[in-house]
DNA sequence: ATACATACC
DNA sequence: AACTGGTATGTAT
């Protein structure tokens, strides 16, 4: 095994951060620009957050203080990059909270706990699953639409902004990314790996898991690794396209080991408790799935880098972190994952968000909500989704974000209604903060409504007991309908059946009472609120026999009449289909510029017509 | 249930 | 000029 363990951290040294004023900014400035070389250690963390992660994917030869420091050049002075610093402040905040603690814990003996610890541990690493050889494949990286290995060497990463990526690689071609070629080679790249576990899960568009356990017993002439190399190999053939694969017995292993070997080749963890436990031990705690930069950052200050360290030192973990991170902390400590591949993936939430340039004008806002609940309307029809609850986030030109969640009692998938729902919040945050600017909006969609199986009762349904009732005569069973929440009494479950249908059938349309029965919001929405421009939409329009196309339309419409002056703004950044207010005719524009030109044809022609007449 | 932070690709 | 978008999950309240 090649595997670099040099892994090198900027953490050292315990962080003392006691200096952080609010023109702190200005020194780390004055201190780049006194020693070219040299950041300050809150820069340097900060630029960790917003940059590489040296642990992950092909960036070991990257000279790192290079790219971030051109990063640095071109954001400092950013709303964005203050708003890192913020964070950056509050975390490290935390950071030294913990660190007080840790102190105080390791003045104790602690001998019991630790004993206590290093049982379960034993118990943990006895009762551990070997038996399985799992398989992640990882092709990403391969292809254009992300960062491919010529640039990376540059520090170019996907999702990087072309700009920053540009100055870094001055010969940097942007290639819009292919979807649909993206598509057909992850069908052709699926089909070669069903052959070697039907229950393969894809786990990201570029990544898949698969067990080949039983496909080895079947063919006991084959090893694991030739599996593997022969799957590669066939991916090879039929797409051209290289893989990188981790063969390991969990799929926690599987994926750190597939990460060691890019962009074209593979590499083997034994399914022996001695290798695992040599194999984790030197491993860098980022190179976990799951351990990001922020935990990443807070272990490391508290001297802890590889997995071995966090072995010794879950007794303190346990005590300094929350129990679910513990728990996730001990299994990754023992090189403990899952073994069962779950490819039964469920969708929770849906979401679409759009970044633009400032706003800070009311009507302006109200029409990306109308273009933001469109789409997303769009997409939950594609999807055949219903929902009741609705999420608004918002980023402010300080980068500051914030969501605000209302749930209603029915299931809603049409525009209006998500519009309708999102402006109950978007009012609020209005009210709240009248004249904040935003760059970014967003809606999100959940708690479904599980339709798919027509409701499978018994599994769905909450049967209340009656453990009173000994009496015979009452046969009758007590459900809670999931629609509408009434506790149902019948005799046969098919009766209860079709309540639900019936139910399901009539959560089409939101009322208002939907919204009174809302406390919460209508403490600050009373009743006899001015009539929103929403309602007056529905009022003149009958929205029931229009489409959503049509609503979307009709209603920009109106908020564009409404406004004619700001026109001009209302469609600053995402494309959209807009009625001419000169000419009522529909156009389609991306860009301002764009709209105005129309405009001043428009203009012009009313004009012409006018000296005509 | 809601708000927010963190993580991943 | 300029630091994404979509989804999940954990934590606090």
């Amino acid at each position: 095994m090649n595997y670099d363990m040099n892994y090198d951290n900027n953490y050292d040294e315990i962080n003392e951060c006691e200096n952080e004023e609010k023109d702190e900014y200005n020194n780390v400035k004055e201190k780049i620009n006194e020693n070219e070389n040299k950041t300050d250690k809150v820069t340097d963390n900060v630029l960790y957050r917003l940059s590489l992660n040296p642990n992950k994917g092909g960036l070991q030869n990257v000279d790192k203080d290079k790219v971030n420091k051109i990063i640095y050049e071109v954001s400092k002075g950013s709303a964005f990059f203050k708003n890192a610093k913020e964070r950056e402040k509050i975390h490290t905040e935390r950071i030294k909270e913990m660190k007080k603690k840790y102190i105080e814990l390791k003045k104790r003996t602690l001998d019991y706990e630790k004993q206590k610890i290093e049982n379960l541990m034993k118990k943990m690493e006895n009762e551990r699953d070997l038996s399985q050889y799992i398989v992640h494949i990882d092709m990403s990286k391969s292809m254009i639409s992300t960062a491919n290995y010529e640039e990376r060497k540059y520090g170019v990463r996907s999702a990087m902004p072309g700009y920053i990526a540009l100055k870094l690689c001055k010969d940097l071609i942007l290639v819009p990314p292919r979807h649909k070629k993206y598509h057909e080679v992850s069908l052709e790249i699926r089909k070669v790996i069903s052959s070697y576990d039907p229950n393969y899960c894809p786990a990201s568009v570029d990544e898949v898991f698969l067990n080949i356990t039983n496909f080895l017993e079947k063919n006991p002439l084959y090893t694991p690794s030739k599996v593997t190399e022969e799957i590669r190999q066939k991916i090879f053939e039929k797409t051209k396209l290289t893989a990188s694969a981790g063969i390991a017995p969990n799929l926690m292993l599987a994926k750190i080991c597939s990460d060691m070997n890019k962009p074209n080749g593979q590499t083997e963890l034994k399914n022996d408790a001695n290798e695992v436990e040599k194999f984790v031990k030197l491993l860098p705690i980022g190179k976990v799935s799951g351990i990001g930069k922020v935990t990443e950052r807070t272990l490391n200050e508290l001297g802890i880098k590889t997995c071995g360290e966090l072995k010794e030192n879950m007794i303190y973990i346990r005590e300094l972190f929350k129990p679910a991170t513990y728990q996730f902390l001990l299994n990754v400590s023992l090189g403990i994952g899952k073994t069962i591949i779950n490819n039964k993936w469920e969708r929770k939430s849906i979401s679409v968000e759009r970044t633009f340039s400032n706003i800070s004008d009311e009507q302006e806002l109200y029409n990306k909500l109308l273009d933001i609940s469109f789409k997303l309307a769009q997409d939950v029809e594609k999807e055949n989704l219903k929902g009741k609850s609705v999420t608004l986030k918002l980023k402010t030109s300080g980068f500051e974000i914030l969501t605000r969640c209302l749930t209603i009692s029915k299931f809603i998938h049409k525009q209006e209604d998500i519009y309708k729902v999102g402006k109950k919040i978007l009012d609020s945050c209005i009210e709240e903060n009248p004249n904040q600017s935003y760059r970014l909006m967003g809606l999100r969609l959940s708690s479904f409504l599980d339709s798919k199986k027509n409701i499978s009762l018994d599994k769905f349904v909450k049967i209340i007991d009656n453990k009173n009732t000994v009496d015979i005569l009452a046969q009758k069973k007590e459900y809670e309908c999931p629609v509408c929440y009434k506790v149902i009494r019948v005799d046969y479950l098919n009766e209860f059946e079709k309540h639900v249908n019936n139910c399901l059938n009539n959560v089409e349309d939101i009322k208002q009472s939907e919204f009174i029965e809302n406390k919460k919001y209508n403490k600050k929405f009373k009743l006899n609120d001015k009539e929103s421009d929403y309602k007056q939409i529905i009022k003149n329009d009958k929205i029931d026999n229009t489409t959503s196309e049509d609503y979307y339309h009709k209603g920009k419409q109106r908020l564009n009449n409404k406004s004619n002056n700001q026109i001009k703004h209302d469609v600053s950044s995402t494309s959209s289909k807009l009625i001419c207010p000169i000419c009522k005719s529909s156009i389609f524009c991306s860009t301002n510029e764009e709209l105005n030109r129309h405009i001043d044809i428009c203009l012009n022609n009313d004009i012409i017509k006018n000296y005509e007449t």
